[in-house]
RNA sequence: GGGCGGUUAGCUCAGUUGGUAGAGCGUCUCGUUGACGUCGAGAAGGUCAGAGGUUCGAAUCCUCUACCGCCCACCA
C-alpha cells in the first residue's frame, strides 16, 4: 500500500525524469543487424531561436512514433539537430546589430560570421532545452548541425559530383532578387502580397499602353502584341522610335501568344531584363530581336534596387524614387494618358517581406531535366526520379492527397538556382583564376567586383587548387536548402560509409508541417535518389497549422498566439502533447485553446488518482505477484480484461497506421468511461481483485506512454517496477483474457444500472433517497445475484428483490431490458402528469424505430440483397422494441 | 487562371471498404457516496450545406450549385 499526493504536480517530475532517460541511455539504439530499425531524422529547427507551436506538434507526433517503435523492441534512432538557415539567421544578426547601429559591412565578412556564430551557439543551447522540455526521446549524441564539419563536407562532396555530372552550371539569367538582403531566392522563396498600385497609360510611339512600373521603360527593348490581334497584326517585326524622357529610342514589336487582347490596350512594353515573363517572351523572340538588331537585354536596376548609371538624371534613384520623377516628367511631356488605380500582386521577399526585384545575374543553377540518373538502359532526370518513387509507391506520403500537389510542383520545377549572395552558409566549392593584379583589385571589394570572377577558368574542388596561379573562392554559398536536402544522410556520417550509415538509412518516417513539402521535402527526395541512388525516407507523415480557438492563423500582430513553453509551465508536457495530438489528423490544420490543454490536464489527474486508489488497495504481497489470466477471478474482471485486449488491439491497428488521435482517444475513453467510471467503482465492493486491477492499470499506462511519457513514467516508478516505462515491451494481444460471456453479462448489469439511474434521475429522485427494486432477471439471476452488491451501490438502492420472473407489480415503475424486467416501487414520489407526458414520447420514440425496422423489413429488396447478419440482427432488434413497447403501457398511470 | 480540400450537436472536430450518426468542450438538472470537485450521476441538442442521381439502403459513391479555405501560376 502506497499513499502519493492527491493531484500530479508535473513541474516537480518532468526535468528529473528527462535526465533519468537520458542518463540511463535509453534514447541510444542499439545496433542489431537481425532486426530492423525504425529512424527519424527529426525536422531541424533553424538556428534563429525559439520553439513554437509549430515545433511543438512536430515533436509530440515523432516521439509518439519513436516511444511506440521503441517499446516494440525495434532498433530505434531519432536524431536531433538544427539548420543554419543561411538567409533567416543572418536576417536576425542583422537585424539585432541594427539595433546597435552596426552594419555587415562595417564588421566585414569574418567578423560578421564570428557574430552569427556566437548568436546561433546561444540559440541551439535554448532550442536543445526546449527540445528536451517537450519530453522528445532523441539521441543527443548523434545530434548534428547543417554547418558541421562532416555536414558540411557532404555538402561540398555532393557539389562536386553535380559538377561533374553536368547537373550544375554557372548561367547569366533573370533570377528574383532581393534588395535588402542583395541575394537571389529561389522560386518558392518568393511570397506574394496584394498591393494597392496605380496602372499607367502612356502614350508610346504608335501604342498607348499600360503598366504598373513606367520606371522600367528606361529598360524597354520592344513591345509585345498578340498575333491574333488584328489592331497591330501588321506591326509585328517593324522598328519603332519611340519618345522616352531620356531621348528617343528603338523598339521591335513582336509576337507572342502571352498577350492578354483583352488587357490594357492589348500592347505590352517589354523589359527583358526586368521581368520574367518579358525575359521569356524575349526568349522565344530572339530572332525578331535579331532582324531588328536590337539587344533585347538592356539593364537598368543594380543589385541594391537602384537605377544604374545608365539612367541619365535618375541614376542613383530607387525603384520608387524613379517611379515618382518619371511619371512627373512624362507628365510635362504630356505621354501620360490616365493613371488609374490597380490592385495587383507583389513579389516579395518570403524572409524580409522586402519588394523582389526581377533582375539578370549570374548564378549557380542545377539543371533539373538533365537525363543524368542511370536506369536500365535509359537515363533519368533528378525531376522524373523524384516522380517516380512517389508513383511507384516506394515512396509514401500520408494524407495522400499531397500526392497530386507533390506531382503537380516536380513536373513544373524549374533549373533551381542555388547560390546565395549571403555570407552565411555553405561557400561554393568553385575556384577561379586570376592574375596577382585582378585579385587584389577583386579583392579591395569583392561585392562589387564580382564581374573578374571568370567561369571559364574555374576550378570546382573541394580544397583549394594547389598550384603556383593565383585562385579566389567563389563569394556566395549555397541554399541552405542544398544542405538540408542532404539531412537523412549527411546525419548518418556519409560520405564516409560509416555503421550508422549503413544501418539507418533510408530512414523509415519523415515528419513534417505540409508547409514545407516542397522546400524541404521534396528537395530531400531529389538530394538523395540523385546521390545515393536510394530513397531518403519510406513515409512522409504530413501534419497541419495550428490556429487558434476561432480557426486564426496565430501570429505575433494578432496577439493570438500560444507560446507552447508558456503552457507546459502552467499545465506541464503531457496535456500540451495531448491537446497537439488528440484532434488532428494528417495534412489538416487543427485549433487550439487553452481549454483544450486544461482539459487534458485534468486527465492526466484522472490517471494519477485512478493509480493512487489502485496504489492504495494493492498490498505488499499483491504487488509481487504477476498477472496471468487465470487469475481473472470476478466477471467485472473478465469484462474488463476483455476490454483492455480489444482496446490494445485496436490501439496496434491505429499505430501502424498513424491515427494517433483516434489511438488516443480510445485509450482516453478506456480508462475514464470504462477503467474509472466502472471497473473501479465496482472494485470498492465485495470483488475486489488488486492483480487485476493493476495489471489493467499498467498496461494502460504502457499504451499511453507514447503519448504522455512523463505522467506515465513517473507512475511507473511509483509501482515499483525495477525497468523504467521507457523501454519496457508493448502491450500485445492476449486471446487468453477475452471472456466473451462475462463481458457481455457485465454489459447487462451495467445496462440495468444506467437505466435505474436515468429513470431516477428523470423522475427527480435525489441521489441522497434510497429506493427498492424488484428485478425479474430470467435465465441472468445467477449474474444478478453475484452482483446484488454493485446494483445496490450504484444503482442507490435500499433493497433490491431478485426473482427468475414475476408478477405484473401494480403502481410500479417498470424498466424493460431485453427479456428482463426491473420494477421501481416509486409511486408516492412521482408528478403523475409530467410523467404521463414522458411516457407518451418514449412510447412514440419507439414506435418510430418500430416501424421504420419493419418498413425495412418488409422491404423486399432489403431482405433480398442485404447480409443475412444484418436481417438477423434487424430482426431481434424488432422483436425487442416490440415487447418492450407493450410493457411501456404498463407505466401509464 | 490551374489544382486541391472543406461544409456533421452552440463551439472544435471524429466517422476506416454504403446498413437511419459519435467525442471533447460548452449548456441544463442533481450530488461533500471510502482515488480524483482538475470530480461523480443524468439530460437536452443534428432533414450530416442545397439539389439531383446510383442503390433495397447514402454523412459515406457520382453530377451540379452555393459558401469557405489552402496551394500553385501570376497579366503588363
Amino acid at each position: 500500500m502506497i499513499e502519493i499526493e492527491k493531484a500530479y504536480e508535473a513541474k516537480k517530475y518532468e526535468d528529473k525524469i528527462y535526465e533519468k532517460w537520458e542518463s540511463s541511455g535509453a534514447f541510444k539504439p542499439k545496433i542489431d543487424k537481425k532486426k530492423k530499425p525504425f529512424v527519424i531524422s527529426m525536422p531541424p529547427p533553424n538556428a534563429t531561436g525559439v520553439l513554437h507551436l509549430g515545433h511543438a506538434v512536430m515533436l509530440a507526433l515523432e516521439d509518439i512514433m519513436i516511444r511506440y517503435n521503441r517499446m516494440q523492441g525495434t532498433p530505434t534512432l531519432w536524431i536531433p539537430g538544427t539548420d543554419h538557415a543561411s538567409i533567416a539567421t543572418q536576417n536576425k544578426v542583422e537585424q539585432l546589430l541594427a539595433q546597435k547601429k552596426i552594419t555587415k559591412y562595417d564588421l566585414g565578412r569574418e567578423e560578421f560570421l564570428k557574430e552569427v556564430d556566437k548568436f546561433v551557439k546561444n540559440s541551439q543551447v535554448n532550442i536543445r532545452n526546449q527540445i528536451r522540455k517537450m519530453g522528445s526521446s532523441c539521441d543527443w549524441t548523434r545530434e548534428r548541425y547543417t554547418l558541421d564539419k562532416g555536414l558540411t563536407e557532404a555538402v561540398q562532396q555532393v557539389f562536386v559530383k553535380m559538377y561533374k555530372d553536368d547537373l550544375i552550371y554557372r548561367g547569366s539569367r533573370i533570377v528574383n532578387w532581393c534588395p535588402r538582403c542583395e541575394s537571389t531566392l529561389a522560386d518558392d522563396e518568393v511570397d506574394y502580397k496584394e498591393s494597392g498600385e496605380k496602372l499607367y497609360w502612356i502614350k508610346y510611339g504608335p501604342f498607348t499602353l499600360a503598366t504598373t512600373r513606367p520606371e522600367t521603360k528606361l529598360g524597354d527593348s520592344a513591345v509585345a502584341v498578340n498575333p491574333k490581334d488584328k489592331r497591330y497584326k501588321d506591326m509585328i517585326g517593324k522598328k519603332y522610335m519611340i519618345k522616352g524622357v531620356l531621348g528617343d529610342f528603338e523598339v521591335v514589336v513582336i509576337g507572342d501568344e502571352s498577350v492578354d487582347m483583352e488587357f490594357g490596350s492589348g500592347a505590352v512594353k517589354v523589359t527583358p531584363a526586368h521581368s520574367f515573363a518579358d525575359f521569356e517572351m524575349a526568349q522565344r523572340n530572339k530572332s525578331a530581336f535579331k532582324k531588328a538588331g536590337i539587344n533585347p537585354i538592356k539593364e537598368i536596376i543594380d543589385e541594391k534596387g537602384r537605377m544604374k548609371d545608365n539612367c541619365g538624371k535618375y541614376a542613383g534613384m530607387t525603384t520608387k524614387e524613379c517611379r515618382r520623377a518619371i511619371v512627373e516628367d512624362m507628365k510635362e511631356m504630356g505621354i501620360i494618358e490616365k493613371i488609374e488605380d490597380y490592385t495587383h500582386n507583389l513579389s516579395i521577399c518570403y524572409r524580409c517581406g522586402y519588394t523582389i526585384e526581377p533582375l539578370i545575374s549570374k548564378q549557380w543553377f542545377v539543371n533539373v531535366d538533365k537525363p543524368v540518373i542511370k536506369d536500365g538502359a535509359k537515363k533519368k532526370s533528378i525531376k522524373e526520379k523524384s516522380i517516380e518513387v512517389v508513383k511507384k509507391g516506394e515512396i509514401e506520403i500520408i494524407p495522400e492527397k499531397f500526392n497530386k500537389t507533390y506531382f503537380n510542383w516536380m513536373e513544373n520545377l524549374h533549373d533551381w538556382c542555388i547560390s546565395r549572395q549571403i555570407w552565411f552558409g555553405h561557400k561554393i566549392p568553385v575556384w577561379y583564376k586570376m592574375d596577382e593584379k585582378s585579385k587584389k583589385e577583386y579583392e579591395k571589394n569583392p561585392e562589387k567586383n564580382r564581374y573578374l570572377l571568370n567561369d571559364k577558368e574555374a576550378i570546382c574542388s573541394i580544397e583549394k587548387p594547389d598550384n603556383k596561379n593565383h585562385y579566389v573562392h567563389d563569394p556566395d554559398t549555397l541554399d541552405t536548402w542544398f544542405s538540408s536536402g542532404l539531412w537523412t544522410f549527411s546525419t548518418l556520417g556519409w560520405p564516409d560509409k560509416t555503421e550508422d550509415f549503413k544501418y539507418f538509412h533510408p530512414t523509415s518516417v519523415l515528419e513534417t508541417g505540409y508547409d514545407i513539402l516542397f522546400f524541404w521535402v521534396a528537395r530531400m527526395i531529389i538530394m538523395t535518389t540523385y546521390t545515393l541512388g536510394e530513397i531518403p525516407f519510406k513515409t512522409v507523415y504530413l501534419h497541419g497549422l495550428i490556429r487558434d480557438k476561432n480557426g486564426k492563423k496565430m501570429s505575433k500582430s494578432a496577439g493570438n498566439g500560444i507560446d507552447p513553453l508558456e503552457m507546459i509551465a502552467k499545465y506541464g508536457t503531457d496535456p500540451v502533447r495531448l491537446s497537439l495530438v488528440i484532434g488532428g489528423t494528417p495534412g489538416n490544420d487543427m485549433c487550439l485553446s487553452e481549454d483544450k490543454i486544461e482539459g487534458y490536464r485534468n486527465f492526466i489527474n484522472k490517471i494519477w488518482n485512478a493509480s493512487r486508489f489502485a496504489l492504495m488497495n494493492v498490498s505488499e504481497e499483491d504487488f509481487k505477484k504477476k498477472f496471468n489470466p487465470s487469475m481473472a477471478k470476478s466477471t467485472a474482471d473478465k469484462w474488463i480484461l476483455t476490454e483492455l485486449n480489444s482496446l490494445v488491439k485496436a490501439t496496434n491497428i491505429d499505430m501502424e497506421k498513424y491515427n494517433f488521435s483516434e489511438a488516443g482517444m480510445r485509450i482516453y475513453d478506456f480508462l475514464w468511461n470504462k477503467y474509472c467510471d466502472w471497473y473501479l467503482e465496482i472494485s470498492k465492493g465485495d470483488h475486489k481483485n488488486p492483480v487485476v486491477l493493476l495489471h489493467v492499470l499498467k498496461t494502460t499506462l504502457k499504451l499511453l506512454h507514447p503519448f504522455i511519457p512523463f505522467v506515465t513514467e513517473k507512475l511507473w516508478e511509483l509501482m515499483e517496477e525495477k525497468n523504467m516505462l521507457i523501454s519496457e515491451e508493448w502491450p500485445k494481444e492476449d486471446k487468453k483474457t477475452i471472456f466473451k460471456k462475462e463481458a457481455k453479462d457485465l454489459e447487462e448489469v451495467r445496462e440495468i444500472i444506467s437505466k435505474i439511474r436515468s429513470l431516477r434521475s428523470e423522475l427527480k429522485v435525489e441521489p441522497a433517497k434510497k429506493i427498492n427494486a424488484i428485478i425479474y432477471a430470467g435465465k441472468q439471476i445467477k449474474l444478478f445475484e453475484e452482483k446484488r452488491e454493485v446494483i445496490i451501490r450504484m444503482a442507490r438502492l435500499e433493497n433490491l428483490q431478485i426473482e427468475e420472473k414475476g408478477k405484473k407489480i401494480e403502481g410500479a415503475k417498470l424498466i424493460t431490458h431485453g427479456s428482463m424486467e426491473v420494477y421501481l416501487p416509486l409511486k408516492d414520489m412521482i408528478d403523475t402528469e409530467k410523467e404521463t407526458k414522458r411516457i407518451k414520447e418514449e412510447m412514440a420514440k419507439k414506435e418510430n424505430i418500430i416501424n421504420s425496422i419493419s418498413a425495412k423489413l418488409s422491404n423486399e429488396g432489403f431482405v433480398k440483397n442485404a447480409p443475412k447478419e444484418l436481417i438477423a440482427r434487424e430482426k431481434e432488434k424488432l422483436a425487442e422494441l416490440k415487447s418492450e413497447l407493450a410493457k411501456m403501457a404498463q407505466n401509464m398511470v
